[in-house]
DNA sequence: CGGAAGATCCACT
DNA sequence: GTGGATCTTCCGA
C-alpha cells in the first residue's frame, strides 16, 4: 500500500522548519501486537537547538538525557515529562545539530479504538483526546523511553509518506508551555492543518 | 546532595 | 480558568 511507503533518510535531514512544515500530514505507522496504529500527523513543533532556549539543546549542552538529540535527522528523541508525560521528538538535520521537531498531536488513522482504550473515560471521548497533544501522541501509540534513540525511518514506529498537506493548508503559531524561554517563546515555530480538529487546543493562528 | 522546574493532562469550579 | 499529580533531570553549592 503506497501510502505507508518510509521515507528516505533525507526527508530528515534538511532544516528542522523545512522538515517541521513537511512532516505536517505523513503518518506515524506504529506495529504493536500484531496490529496497525496509524496517526496523521497534524500538528508540531520546530525547536532550533542551540540557539533555541526552548530546546533541550540550549548552548549546546549534552545531557545523558538528551544524547539522542544530537544524533543524525531521522532518529527518535523521547523524554519523560512533568514526571508522567512522554513526548515524541524526531530529529532533523545532521548529527551535532541537536535540532528536532516534537510530534504533539494526530488524527486517527488506523486503530482508534485500541488508542482510545489505552484510557479510561468518564465522558464520550471527543476528537482532540485520542491523540490531541504530545502526552496524549505518545499514550495512543505506547511509545516511551524504549523508543529514544530508535530510526523512524523503518521499524516499530515509523514515519511515512501520508497525505502531506498543502503548503497554503498551514498555519502558524508561538509554542505552548515556553513561556519562560525569553525572546524564543514568541517565535512562530508551532504547525498545524488548518481547521484540523485533532490539534491540542485551538488558538489564534497567525499565518 | 538538595532544590527547583518542567516542550502535560485531567478534574473541578 | 485554576490547581494538583508526580518524578526525573539538571545545576549550583
Amino acid at each position: 500500500m503506497g501510502r505507508y511507503r518510509n521515507l528516505p533518510a533525507k526527508f530528515f535531514r534538511r532544516s528542522t522548519e523545512e522538515v517541521a512544515t513537511d512532516i505536517l500530514g505523513r503518518f506515524l505507522v506504529r506495529e504493536l501486537d500484531g496490529e496497525r496504529l496509524v496517526l496523521r500527523i497534524v500538528e508540531v513543533e520546530a525547536y532550533l537547538g542551540a540557539r533555541d532556549r526552548a530546546s533541550h539543546a540550549w548552548l549546546g549542552r549534552r545531557t545523558e538525557r538528551n544524547r539522542s538529540l544530537f544524533e543524525e535527522g531521522g532518529v527518535a528523541y523521547v523524554y519523560l515529562i512533568y514526571g508522567m508525560h512522554y513526548c515524541l521528538n524526531v530529529v532533523t538535520g545532521r548529527s551535532g545539530n541537536g535540532d528536532a521537531v516534537l510530534l504533539r498531536a494526530g488524527e486517527p488513522i488506523e486503530g482508534v479504538e485500541t488508542m482510545l482504550g489505552r484510557r479510561c473515560w468518564r465522558r464520550s471521548p471527543r476528537p482532540g483526546d485520542v491523540a490531541g497533544g504530545p502526552g496524549k501522541l505518545c499514550q495512543a501509540l505506547k511509545v516511551d523511553r524504549g523508543f529514544d534513540g530508535s530510526s523512524l525511518l523503518r521499524g516499530d514506529l515509523r514515519i511515512t509518506e501520508g497525505e502531506p498537506a498543502g503548503t497554503e493548508d498551514l498555519v502558524a503559531g508561538p509554542r505552548i508551555g515556553i513561556a519562560y524561554a525569553g525572546e524564543a517563546a514568541g517565535w512562530p515555530l508551532r504547525f498545524a492543518i488548518r481547521g484540523n480538529r485533532h490539534v491540542s487546543r485551538p488558538q489564534p493562528w497567525s499565518k
